[in-house]
DNA sequence: GTAACGATCCTC
DNA sequence: AGGATCGTTACA
């Protein structure tokens, strides 16, 4: 069944493992639906976060981070990869949960192509979407945490944070 | 205006 | 190891 407002409006170091077994439910244009198992997500952490783009402020491209949890974040990296984020935490409080991996799709580019993400996403509520959600699974998973990957400009404390969850096994 | 730079991926 | 490729950002 489908997660609500709420599961969002936590602090990101809570949602960003929480995800970990989740599925992510994509209705395509062509009609057909289908389920991604969310195995590796990354989290962000407010304007303090050196690593999050919110770090920089509220701008054009970070003004969805400050929305209250439940929307999602995407952008343009690299001038070819879309990158798919669950913003989280109440109003006012920037944090992003990164999705970097789907079962069988490794790496924040793969997967937001495979879910066919682009610009339009910018903002999608997935509280309320038809065509972008997550569910809760039955079974429950163990994780791993690690480093984030790719923010080396960050500076050592907050590149070392280990706030990038991998899934290991069922429990 | 203009320039520099990525929360990456693919092919050498 | 290096190139692709462009929106966002910062600075003049």
């Amino acid at each position: 069944m489908r997660i609500g407002r709420d599961f969002f409006l936590r602090d990101v170091l809570d949602v960003a493992p929480d995800l970990i077994g989740k599925k992510i439910i994509r209705l395509f244009p062509s009609g057909e639906q289908k389920e991604y198992v969310i195995t590796e997500t990354e989290a962000y952490r407010g304007e303090e976060d050196l690593a999050c783009h919110a770090c920089k402020g509220r701008t054009a491209r970070t003004e969805v981070m400050y929305h209250e949890g439940g929307v999602c974040y995407v952008y343009l990296i690299y001038g070819m990869h879309w990158m798919l984020n669950f913003v989280v935490s109440i109003n006012d409080h920037p944090q992003a949960v990164l999705i970097r991996s789907v079962k069988g799709f490794e790496g924040p580019g793969r997967a937001a192509r495979e879910l066919g993400i682009d610009k339009s996403f910018y903002g999608e509520n997935l509280v309320s979407s038809k065509r972008l959600f997550v569910e809760d699974g039955n079974e429950k998973y163990e994780y791993t945490s690690h480093p984030r990957i790719g923010i080396d400009y960050s500076g050592e404390y907050w590149k070392n944070k280990p706030w990038r969850f991998v899934i290991t096994n069922k429990i």
